[in-house]
DNA sequence: TAGATTGTTAATCGATTAACAATC
DNA sequence: TAGATTGTTAATCGATTAACAATC
């Protein structure tokens, strides 16, 4: 019932394709095969075949891969090839460093809003937006067909505002606070927690450290 | 010859595992049962209880878990009995951000120093401490025991910058630059790729659109 | 055509789940 | 003791790798 049936596993290795990819179309590369790629990306060449084909037959038997048509190819399964309004909800250092890097805008994520609900900020500029009331973010969101929240809110928070834009239609969440979000099946959650991550680089520091020395 | 043998798949759940053991102590719980922890948290008994075992019995039969104990064990087990001195290097939004943020030092993670080549932020002051030039870099990690850098700069210098740091002997690199880093078996790399993360976002929006209506 | 390399099937490996004996 | 729940072994499931036939 999930999805299509292609693993997660797959799908977290996508836009390392990518970015591979778009760096041999940077460097005027026209042709690449699985073999090269495993020897650059340092996986099997039998994986990259294997992925790839969970999405159709992207090459030629005994030519490899159009390094263009490839790039392009997985854009558009990841969904790069539209556009997609985005709102930030949470206007503090993370928020605001977020807003700022945009650099997401390059691959169609725009920047439609940023709310908080420190009154101190509100109005302060960020990226050409000013920071709105957290109580004007549900019309907000209906309003401006938005497809994406940032969640840089702290985690007694976010259970509920995650509530708040399922009922106003959203469609993704991209979370940042440190709390599982329970969401319907059709909204999907991408969750970024940095301690988490943190922690996992501690324990392989440590881990090493207590297994061939120290 | 990977360290110990225990998966990264087990290692990432570890994280999760403590927060909500945490989350149980604060609200002055004192045991859990594999099967409550299973309820909670949507995955099974069995693998809990096959997470633990990697690190030793942690249970007791019949009874079940002392929440408080076993919080700090696997505590432990993540390193965070133990302090980490950390620098930031790249003062720009994010790096700014992380260093406001440090939510991290009650874990442990000491802050001590951020550093950028950008002349203009030489001497200004993030949290107490003046952004330092790159040349002093090295250094300072020497000095300064410094076991964990943070990469917050653009992926073009973040290859350079990693060599160096791997030079002066860091242990650990929390790597937000877009760019894969090679190096050797005794340092250890954690990625956060933001992009990626929210390609994959769009990837699942998508594919439950197309598939299921749309 | 011969050579190369894909697409795909089969084999292997690893991770998750189920089952149950050990034991608190 | 009886009941509960762990620790651990065995079974299943899924993901990765290897192999090779198809074909450009």
């Amino acid at each position: 019932m999930e999805n299509k049936g292609i693993s997660q596993a797959v799908i977290g290795r996508l836009p390392r394709y990518f970015r591979y990819l778009g760096e041999l179309k940077d460097q005027g590369i026209e042709r690449v095969s699985s073999q090269e790629l495993s020897d650059i990306m340092k996986v099997t060449a039998s994986q990259i075949r294997q992925d790839f084909n969970n999405f159709g037959g992207f090459g030629q038997q005994g030519y490899g891969y159009k390094v263009e048509y490839l790039y392009g190819e997985i854009g558009k399964i990841l969904g790069l090839d539209q556009t997609h309004n985005l709102i930030i909800i949470g206007a503090g250092n993370l928020g605001q460093a977020l807003a700022n890097y945009m650099n997401f805008e390059r691959r169609g994520f725009l920047f439609r809003g940023i709310f908080d609900n420190n009154p101190a900020l509100y109005g302060r500029r960020i990226r050409d937006m000013e920071v709105l009331p957290m109580k004007e973010l549900s019309s907000f969101v209906r309003e401006n067909a938005i497809d994406i929240a940032v969640l840089t809110i702290p985690k007694n928070c976010a259970v509920e505002v995650a509530e708040e834009l399922v009922k106003e239609g959203i469609r993704g969440i991209w979370n940042f606070a440190h709390v599982d979000l329970n969401v319907p099946p059709d909204v999907q959650v991408e969750n970024v927690h940095l301690s988490d991550s943190l922690m996992k680089l501690t324990y392989n520091i440590n881990r090493y450290e207590t297994h061939y020395d120290a």
